[in-house]
DNA sequence: ATGATTGTATTAGTACAATAATACAATTAA
DNA sequence: TTAATTGTATTATTGTACTAATACAATCAT
């Protein structure tokens, strides 16, 4: 467990995003109780208000949730994990075709790049139709 | 010319990423002589040293060249140019992909992702053939 | 009740991004 | 030569991300 302090974003951003990815890919399950903010920033090598932060954060986008004083879930309904799921990629990928579209590139060629990552960099035999 | 203080980047950062898709975009040709620092500076709105600090960044990624105290100008050599939209685009197909498996999104489930995009955002009347 | 564990708040200090105000060296134009 | 314009360097100051070290209130187990 790495965070980088070259990437130019804050920690506690980055912090964000990577719990709320594990979120997101069910490492941590809807409605499961989540370490303790000291162990996570434990576990993470930040300082326990750096993390308390990024997990504040989480909570107010709704992905978290604090019951009193017994601890901090993750929030109960699937329907909102996936949601958020969706979104991060949605993001990810909007960025993407817009960077495109700003460097003249249209959609079919970026379907292109896509493949070609996929084919180079996610080793996958799939015979999929198209070409 | 709006530079966002929310984005959780720095600033000379986000100059840097602007600059360098402008460049990458052909608003600024091969060769073509660019508007002094100061110039820069004061239509991105931000300090002459701020500007100063992105660009000689690029500089350090050849896509720009300082020739004494003549100016600066962009890279005359079109591959690089091209070289820098590459990977301008790579990076952020790679990053949506591999967001995609961490997430557990196969890359046929990524490819649509894409599609959909393209058609609620980027409305393009193609009638390619996928589907 | 006691003690441990939870999340939260406060305060101080360090590092760095960004501004501001210059100053300097080298080229270009007059 | 002189004056303007180029990139670059320097110093000081402000704001904020981050660390650090606590302290506090509320819950739970005993």
């Amino acid at each position: 467990m790495k965070l980088s302090f070259e990437s130019g974003k804050p920690l506690f951003i980055q912090l964000k995003e990577l719990m709320r990815t594990d979120i997101a890919a069910g490492k941590y399950s809807p409605g499961e109780k989540l370490p303790g903010v000291r162990d996570l920033a434990l576990w993470a090598n930040v300082n326990p208000n750096t993390m308390q932060r990024a997990l504040s954060d989480l909570e107010a986008e709704g992905l978290l949730e604090t019951r009193g004083t017994s601890g901090r879930f993750v929030c109960q309904d699937p329907a909102v994990i996936d949601g958020a799921k969706r979104q991060i990629l949605g993001e990810l990928a909007y960025s993407f075709l817009l960077k495109c579209r700003e460097l003249g590139i249209d959609s079919s060629e970026a379907k292109q790049i896509i493949d070609i990552i996929i084919k180079d960099s996610f080793e996958e035999r799939n015979d999929t139709e198209n070409e």
